[in-house]
DNA sequence: TGGTACATGTAACATGTTACATGATTAG
DNA sequence: CTAATCATGTAACATGTTACATGTACCA
């Protein structure tokens, strides 16, 4: 019950949770489909922060199901929590990007090795890209007022991979390896 | 000495150090400044895995010199595991975005709150954004030649946040807020 | 001589990852 | 009947964050 304050995973169980109880499991798809793209979670997450949260008050354990399924509701707790930390001043992304260690320390990387590393990276990018636009242009008509922010969020996706894609295709011949074109 | 896998950051310590040796706080100050755009780390961090790579042989501790400062020199063991890492396939980026976990869960928010959390991570992306075109635009010229490295990290950091302005400038006025210009 | 910047380090805790153990239900 | 999938949960560990304690040297 004590006010502990919210994290940003909890958040958005709870977030998910103001459409209808859910079970861990539940979440979990549901998180890593509609959020998985800029807020990675695990399993394992889900299960210590709804236990947490349950201890809060934040959400109630409901009735087991089939297959021992345990959905979650959110309380009035859960839901003025959520309202409290969903309108407070979101902190500054984050972005852990690997690959650019590997660019920023390229001098110690075999050339061809570097480049091959670097081209693997711009396809999964552009395999993103490509799905993301697929979805963007399957969106059916009125979508953009009827749902405005899962659009925003896919429009987020669109325009980083474009980003990283013109990125890539402006890298020089020492980094990307001799034009191929 | 035991061969445990090195982590991305304790490797970026080991990265700077083939430049010369250098105390905690040198490497916090230099891994801040050089990649702290995509890959953050503390000062907490950088001491625990100083003292963890020396443990493992990878660096040495030098003579103390003034104001205690005590400089690690990278050894022949560390340089082979940094070779190692630095060739490896580099994980995938984890982006964190808590900005749009507020745009996603938007219709929680306050209408003009939401404006007003969105307009002010924008000016902050177009602030980044300044700041690096100025540093490219005073890159001295033959740059590109001397350090296309670093060089391409920078370019990384201008093509994401002219994307994350181009997203900004393409939201609807539900999360955006009536059209101010 | 007192404040500020330099510098190291620890402690406590929060968050994230990986692997595993267990059981329920369904489809073939 | 059995393999696959659904589902919960724990344990162990790695990584990241925040706060604090301590001491050194410079400079106004």
């Amino acid at each position: 019950m004590t006010a502990r304050p919210l994290n940003a995973t909890a958040a958005s169980l709870l977030g998910f949770l103001h459409e209808e109880p859910m079970s861990g499991w539940d979440l979990v798809a549901t998180a890593q489909s509609r959020i998985g793209d800029f807020w990675s979670l695990t399993q394992s997450q889900v299960y210590r922060e709804l236990a947490a949260m349950a201890a809060d008050g934040l959400v109630e354990a409901q009735e087991r199901g089939r297959r021992d399924r345990r959905p979650y509701a959110i309380t009035d707790a859960g839901r003025e929590a959520f309202a409290e930390w969903v309108a407070r001043e979101p902190d500054p992304e984050t972005i852990r990007f690997p690959l650019l260690l590997t660019v920023m320390f390229g001098r110690h990387v075999p050339a061809e090795r570097l480049a091959a590393i670097v081209a693997k990276h711009r396809q999964t990018h552009a395999d993103r890209l490509a799905t993301y636009e697929r979805m963007d242009a399957a969106l059916p008509p009125g979508a953009a007022e009827a749902e405005p922010y899962a659009i925003a969020t896919l429009r987020f996706g669109i325009a980083y991979e474009r980003a990283m894609l013109g990125w890539f295709d402006a890298l020089p011949p020492t980094i990307a390896g001799p034009v191929s074109s």
